[in-house]
DNA sequence: CAAAAAAGTCACTGGATAGAGACAAGTGAT
DNA sequence: ATCACTTGTCTCTATCCAGTGACTTTTTTG
C-alpha cells in the first residue's frame, strides 16, 4: 500500500460510494468511511475538511443526474414531427432510465428526505438547473404558452422518485411488470385517449 | 406524578408523538423517549417489550390514514352525475388535504424511505387496504374495464406524496400557489382539455 | 397490618460515534 | 546525510446508544 496522498484520497472517496451503495446512507460516517476505505479517519479531516468537505468532493466526481442531452437526443426536425404529449412521454420514460441507472442517485434522494447534507445539496442543485434546462428547450420547440409544461413534468417526475426510492432495495420479478404499468398509464394520461367523460 | 401504568403507558405514548412531530423520526429512539416521557427507559422494556412493540402500540392509537368514507362522502346518486375524471380529480384533492392534515403520517413515510419498522409496516398495510378499498369502491360507480383506475391514483398519489414529504418542514408563503399549481395541473391532465394534439 | 406484586430508580456493560493530540515513518530538497 | 514536510498510525476524550440486573418505593391484596 502505497503513500500517496491522491491515492488515499481515491480510496476514501471509493469508500463513500462502496458504503452508499451496499449500507445505505445511515451508515455513511467519520468512522465507518475510514474502516471501509482502510485509513485513519484523521486523513479524512485533513484531507477533505470533515464529512461535508467529503461529500462534497465526492459528489463533484459523479454522475448524479442526466443533462439535457441524455434526455433529449433528437435533432430539431425529428420533435417537429412529434405532438408535445408523445414528447413528454419519451421524456419521462428516458427518465424513468436514467434514474433506474443510478443507484447511488435514488440512494441519496432517499437520504434528502430525511436529512441535508452536501450531497443532497449538490443533487438538489444540479437537478434543479437541468430541469429549468429541459423546460426551456421543450418549450422553444413547442409554442404552447397555456401548457404548464415544468408542472406536468414535476408531477410525473415526482411520481416516479417516488415509486423508484420505494422500490429501490426489492428486485421481485413482478416489479418489471409494475414499471410496465406505470410508463403504460402515464401514457395514457398524457395523449388523452383512455378516458371517456 | 402519580405511579399508575396506565399514565405511565400514557406519557411514553405522547413522547413517541412529540418526538416525532418536532425533531423526526432520526431522533425516535429508546433514551429519547424515555427522557422526554420523564421516565426510566426500563418501563418501556417492560410495558412495551421495546421500541418495535411500542411503535406497534403507538400505530394503533392514531389516525394515520384516511378511510374511505373521508375520501368519498357522496351518496351515490351524486356520483352518478359526475365524470370519472372529474370524480378522480376530487378524490385527488381529499387525499392531499387529508395528508396535510396528518403531519405525523408524513413523518412515517419519510422514515419509510430509510428503514422499515413496527410504525412504517402498520401504515403500509392500512394505506394498501383502503388504496384497494377505494379503487373497488370507484370501479362500483363507473364501468369503464380499459381504465387502469389504481393506476392513475397510484401516479398521482406517488406524486403527491413525494412532494408532501419533501416540502413537510418549509412553511414558505410561497407554497400555497405551489400546491394550487400542482392541484391545477392534476385537474388538467385529468380532464384532457390543455393538451391539444 | 403484613406480605406480595407492581411501579419506578440507579448503575452498569458493551458498543458505537465524532473529534483532537502525540508520535512514527516515509519523502524530497539542499 | 540532514532537515523539513507530508503521510499515516495510535491513543485518548467525551458522548451517545440499547439493553440488563439490582435495588427502593408505592400500591394492592389477603
Amino acid at each position: 500500500m502505497q503513500k500517496s496522498r491522491a491515492h488515499t484520497e481515491q480510496r476514501i472517496l471509493n469508500a463513500v460510494n462502496t458504503l452508499l451503495l451496499n449500507q445505505g446512507f445511515p451508515s455513511v460516517g467519520i468512522n465507518a468511511i475510514a474502516r471501509e476505505a482502510g485509513c485513519d479517519k484523521v486523513l479524512i479531516y485533513r484531507y477533505f475538511g470533515g464529512l461535508d468537505g467529503l461529500l462534497e468532493r465526492f459528489s463533484k466526481q459523479q454522475n448524479l443526474w442526466w443533462d439535457v442531452d441524455e434526455i433529449i437526443h433528437e435533432n430539431m426536425d425529428e420533435i417537429s414531427q412529434m405532438s408535445l404529449p408523445k414528447f413528454l412521454d419519451i421524456l419521462l420514460k428516458r427518465h424513468i432510465k436514467a434514474i433506474q441507472d443510478r443507484p447511488l442517485t435514488q440512494e441519496i434522494m432517499a437520504w434528502e428526505m430525511s436529512a441535508s447534507n452536501a450531497l443532497t445539496l449538490a443533487l438538489h442543485k444540479i437537478r434543479t438547473e437541468q430541469g429549468m434546462l429541459l423546460v426551456k428547450k421543450v418549450r422553444l420547440h413547442f409554442n404552447h404558452p397555456n401548457i404548464d409544461v415544468g408542472g406536468i413534468l414535476g408531477i410525473f417526475g415526482a411520481a416516479i422518485n417516488y415509486l423508484i426510492i420505494r422500490t429501490r432495495h426489492s428486485h421481485s420479478e413482478h416489479e418489471k411488470e409494475e414499471w410496465w404499468r406505470l410508463e403504460h398509464t402515464i401514457s395514457s394520461l398524457l395523449t388523452c385517449q383512455k378516458i371517456p367523460v
